[in-house]
DNA sequence: CCGTATCCCTTAAGATACTG
DNA sequence: CAGTATCTTAAGGGATACGG
């Protein structure tokens, strides 16, 4: 019996994967509560389109919660949900590995 | 100072996201040294130029190791290189997760 | 047996403009 | 401020057929 399984991987793979989906979780995760414009600033290369997009496919994963302030102007916050957070180490294993490797990558 | 750099997480992400990449990193992992017919056999709805493909994409990167015998009927192996058993860690790490949190993928 | 070549399709991503 | 709407492009993936 395989000590990985492909499909378990794979579940944590979609929720992450997305050109700025890393990005954005680690700006949530350093940064604790964001407003939508503190993300763009974090994400200076991302339009608003791309950003909503990626933010609404991580709060419907339950990964990220949206509160919506009913003001005047508008104001968004976005932070991660205990579900989230509990990718924290699996980003952090990734973050690991890469530090460790990027030698190699910056030779290619 | 961040934890976690999203550039770090970005290149271990890179190496196996792929739709196939993971799957194909595991059989290696659980089997050691396989054929590509045997790869073929474990990824049962892959095609051949995808499954080539992706192992183009992992050899290049130095993570699969490839061995041609000059023999006929050809003979092709693909094993880890000790460089992409670094891989592991990560792969169990998301297994792991995706493990423990598989319960609330298939509520939804 | 282990591939390539060709052609097609879907999806992610992005630029830009507009709105409550 | 925090989004939609529209249009376009690029890349990944796939089916099928052929080749050394």
């Amino acid at each position: 019996m395989p000590l990985i399984s492909s499909c378990e991987v794979d579940t944590a793979l979609e929720l992450i994967t997305g050109k700025w989906k890393p990005s954005i979780l680690l700006a949530l995760i350093n940064g604790d509560t964001l407003r939508f414009s503190e993300l763009k600033r974090s994400l200076p290369n991302i339009s608003q389109k791309i950003l909503t997009a990626q933010l609404r496919d991580l709060e419907e994963q339950d990964i990220i919660i949206r509160t919506i302030y009913p003001e005047v102007p508008p104001r968004v916050d976005y932070r991660l949900s205990e579900y989230g957070k509990t990718l924290i180490p699996v980003l952090e294993t990734m973050n690991a590995w890469g530090i460790q490797h990027a030698e190699r990558m910056r030779q290619k």
